[in-house]
DNA sequence: CCAAAAGTGTTCACCGTACACCCATGT
DNA sequence: ACATGGGTGTACGGTGAACACTTTTGG
């Protein structure tokens, strides 16, 4: 840390922007608010929002925008942080630092316009990840960090049941699975291989009939948090 | 990003900071500079600075840092961005946030003070970490988490050479692990492990004798950057 | 009864571990 | 000669992949 004088410490804006993920109709999705003003009027951006006042905790800033801007309770939800991006000119305006969080939801209730009125949609990330879709400010790239950290945290943590509900079925943890790697994977080995993660699950006792065949069993979240040995993707 | 009116924008200082790790007389050690001026005067601290002007990008303030104090060529190190550290408080003078950055280094050339005559230090990480040892600000959370990047860096990457002079031996290699790790690993399997990973080592064809016993193959870095399959640490 | 999904058992190949053993040097 | 470290071969146990097979439902 500078020892310099402070009169020559120059001051930059600082935001804070949020990538919020879910799986949703056989997709990972991210939720995207269409910019309200210029620059980018009309283009879909992270949320996000500048520190309410010098004296803000980032994570506090992050959890209230969340809040602001999706309505989503931030204890609810993983919410960490991803990284900061700072290059010059990523924002026309002003120099802007802004450091990202990711957020891991089940079911996004439908996302209501948040306190400044724009609309929040669901996009699925691989259509906002398109050459041709446009996205405001370096979002595009930070949307390809948040997906790469969730499809790596996947293999060595048990996050994926922070996109289920409170009780799920083994098929759909696995869907998560299948989802967000864009793999297929055998539902025998699986299960077996999550039944033996000790803390992963915890069996609710009851059944569920949602198809035809036999019934699945019911779990909740566990206390693990790491997945012992990994759970890893097919080397491609 | 937010939209709100630009008159409402608190700033803050932005610093940059780094955590620079070598392994050196059989430890991991990290460079520390003993600070000139309050708060903290005379106690160990993370070199590090403010940016330089608005337009600086965060990435040159990092290199610049590193070079202005410890003289080291940013271009020759592994310089990556580890984590923002913006609690209020953490700095008593004002509101600071900090980007922080890891390198990771070979034989450090014994650190000539830089440009503001501080002195640089080499501080074995096992005692910058005891409770006892007073550091700066929460440099020692930083510290921490650069420690506990680099461990786990070493599991799925081939950082492990990065601390390794241009041309090393095998053992070389191994005791980087060894000494991060802070376990010891079997000296046949080892080898071969890392000869499967293609393109981590290129042998140079030359043999070193240092101690008694068949001299050992020297070897440079290879292409590759990731480890497929992992080297894991024990499970303990 | 049949299709479909849940879950179990079994086989096989591969990989990490442990370790016996040989190689090549300094002293 | 002998100690020491470098490097190869090999046997064993565990884990992942593939898949046959049983169980239990809806239609």
């Amino acid at each position: 840390m500078s020892d310099g004088p402070e009169w020559s410490i120059p001051e930059v804006a600082l935001a804070v922007d949020l990538a919020v993920l879910t799986v949703h109709d056989g997709s990972l999705q991210i939720m995207l608010v269409k910019r309200g003003i210029p620059p980018y009027e009309g283009v879909l951006a992270l949320p996000g929002g500048f520190l309410a006042s010098t004296s803000e905790d980032l994570d506090h800033a992050a959890a209230r925008e969340l809040s602001e801007e999706t309505g989503l309770e931030a204890k609810a939800l993983h919410l960490e942080q991803l990284r900061t991006y700072g290059a010059p000119g990523r924002d026309p305006r002003q120099r802007v630092i802004t450091v990202c969080y990711v957020a891991f939801s089940p079911r996004l209730p439908t996302p209501t316009a948040g306190g400044d009125a724009r609309a929040a949609v669901l996009v699925p990330v691989e259509k906002a990840l398109r050459p041709r879709t446009q996205i405001a400010f370096d979002h595009k790239k930070i949307i390809a960090d948040a997906v790469e950290r969730t499809r790596s945290k996947l293999e060595y943590t048990t996050l994926a049941a922070a996109f289920c509900a409170p009780e799920f079925t083994m098929t759909d943890l696995r869907d998560v699975y299948e989802i967000v790697w864009g793999e297929e994977l055998d539902p025998r080995n699986f299960h077996r291989k999550i039944i033996g993660v000790e803390g992963f699950l915890v069996p609710t006792g009851e059944r569920v009939s949602r198809q035809p065949g036999r019934p699945a069993a019911l779990y909740r979240r566990g206390p693990a948090t790491v997945l012992h040995p990994a759970m890893l993707r097919s080397r491609s």
